[in-house]
RNA sequence: UGCUCGGUAGCUCAAUGGUAGAGCAGGCGGCUGUUAACCGUCUGGUUGCAGGUUCAAGUCCUGCCCGAGCAGCCA
């Protein structure tokens, strides 16, 4: 008999199995039990009867409550009347243990409720399938840069200072020297990638900020690639094509998850290259034809990120963005300094920027220069300046927000669905 | 941080200023095809906290606490 996965169970038809994991759901017609059963693949029902069981473990099941872990023995059989289609004909049941009233009933909960027993909900159909698609993005977005020559180099947590003067960041004791959480691996991505050619940090970044928004957490993880002998023009072809793997790995992959999700896949099936490209000032415009009272030279908020991707059904590329409102690292555009070579996705669908990137400065006074403009400690940056000193090559790279990500390809009303332990504003627990 | 809305049973929600209610969850009983099953029955309350108005406050007023939505902040 074999030990099997209950996604797997289409293949066992007939046969008998072994099946462990928690009971989801029970209704009872007295002599006849149903059991729906999760085991973290899928859901199956099982079917328990005076007929195949002993009085005694027909007892058993019949006390069996929500939660309650469990693992039973029987066959699969065809049945259109059990959710997926099959369903398993119990012959033994042992039971771990019995649930004690379990607090998430299969009814509808609040948001309070639900985050405060976040290490629960994640057991839900609804958190688990967020969380197989978050994997899968990931393991796309891996598989892609593998292929494509990058190396995964990670890079540290616990810095010495800010990245950027600008971000408000978590302040930690070091023995007795103040550091910080890291908001970024950018910097040090960009010393790798001068070893190593291409390479991309994965990891956790921590903001401080005091946003309270559906699109802010305080600690949340970026896919940062950085490619050395890359500009401008080539990095945004490799963020469209990352992006379109991952959308369309995901469509092949979790069709049950999105369906789990009622998530329309409309809007996903158009995320092909070539996504549309605006650059900041043509998008002033075109905000300000819709009634926006903006200014050249302001930042984009919430409202105006949804009314520009509103006017596209793919996600849509910002360029040339006025140096004042970006980072001191970004190459300014020969054409007119007073931009730089930036380009941030705005997702479909309304669901904001989900990457930033842009080609980073290689010359070592004009980084100098841009160091002190911003006021930050230059010598601090002495080893950041080192990069443009010993065989300095255009560089470019970007952040890609993966809660962001997440949210958006699940169609989620929320960010702090998008990971199992969402990190929120004042909302540390559990 | 600002604006707005909210806080009643474990959960989701009702309750003209006049006796604190229902469904679900949980307990007990019934049912051989249920899909958030159903039927019967029982249990379940410091109405966020403090003060005030009133013969009478879940309901009106003030302050505070907590939550949510929006905005700001935000490579």
């Amino acid at each position: 008999m074999s030990k099997v996965m209950i996604k797997d169970l289409g293949s066992f038809m007939e046969k008998k199995v072994k099946v462990s994991g928690w009971l989801y759901n029970r209704t009872s017609k007295g002599k006849l039990i149903f059991l729906l059963i999760r085991d973290g693949s899928a859901l199956v029902q099982a079917i328990v009867s005076r007929q195949t069981l002993s009085e005694e473990q027909f007892n058993l099941a019949d006390k069996l409550t929500q939660e309650s872990s469990l693992e039973i023995m029987g066959v699969v059989r065809e049945d259109n009347r059990a959710v997926g289609g099959y369903e398993i004909e119990v012959e033994s049941l042992k039971v771990f243990q019995i649930c004690d009233s379990y607090p998430i009933s299969p009814k509808e909960h609040g948001v309070e409720f639900l985050t405060f027993h976040q290490h629960l909900w994640i057991r839900s159909q609804h958190i688990s399938s967020i969380l197989k698609i978050r994997a899968e993005i990931i393991s796309a977005a891996r598989n892609f840069l593998n292929s494509q020559g990058f190396y995964q180099v990670d890079t540290p947590i616990l810095t010495p200072s800010a990245c950027e003067g600008t971000s408000t960041l978590f302040k930690i004791d070091y023995f007795g020297e103040p550091a910080y959480l890291a908001q970024s691996g950018q910097l040090y991505n960009e010393a790798n990638c001068m070893a190593l050619g291409k390479v991309y940090t994965f990891g956790p970044t921590f903001r401080a900020e005091k946003s309270r928004t559906k699109r802010h957490l305080m600690e949340f993880w970026m896919l940062e690639p950085e490619m050395a002998f890359v500009e401008q023009e080539e990095n945004m072809s490799i963020q469209e094509e990352l992006i379109c793997f991952i959308v369309s790995s995901v469509l092949k992959k979790c069709s049950n998850e999105l369906t789990t999700l009622k998530r329309d896949v409309s809007f996903l099936k158009k995320v092909q290259p070539p996504f549309p490209r605006l650059t900041y000032s043509r998008a002033v415009e075109l905000l300000r034809e819709k009634g926006f009272d903006i200014k050249w030279g302001d930042d984009f908020g919430a409202p105006q990120e949804t009314a520009i991707s509103s006017l596209h059904e793919k996600p849509v590329f910002i360029t040339h963005y006025p140096a004042t409102i970006k980072a001191f690292y970004m190459q300014p555009d020969i054409d007119n300094p007073e931009l730089v070579l930036c380009a941030d996705l705005i997702a479909s669908e309304g669901y904001g920027e989900i990457i930033g990137g842009s080609q980073r400065i290689h010359d070592y006074n004009l980084l100098k220069k841009k160091i002190n403009e911003h006021n930050l400690p230059e010598e601090a940056y002495q080893w950041y300046l080192d990069l443009r000193k010993y065989g300095s090559v255009p560089h470019s790279g970007f952040g890609l927000g993966l809660e962001r990500t997440v949210s958006w390809i699940c169609g989620l009303s929320h960010i702090r669905e998008t990971i199992a332990f969402p990190r929120m504003l004042d909302k540390i627990y559990p």
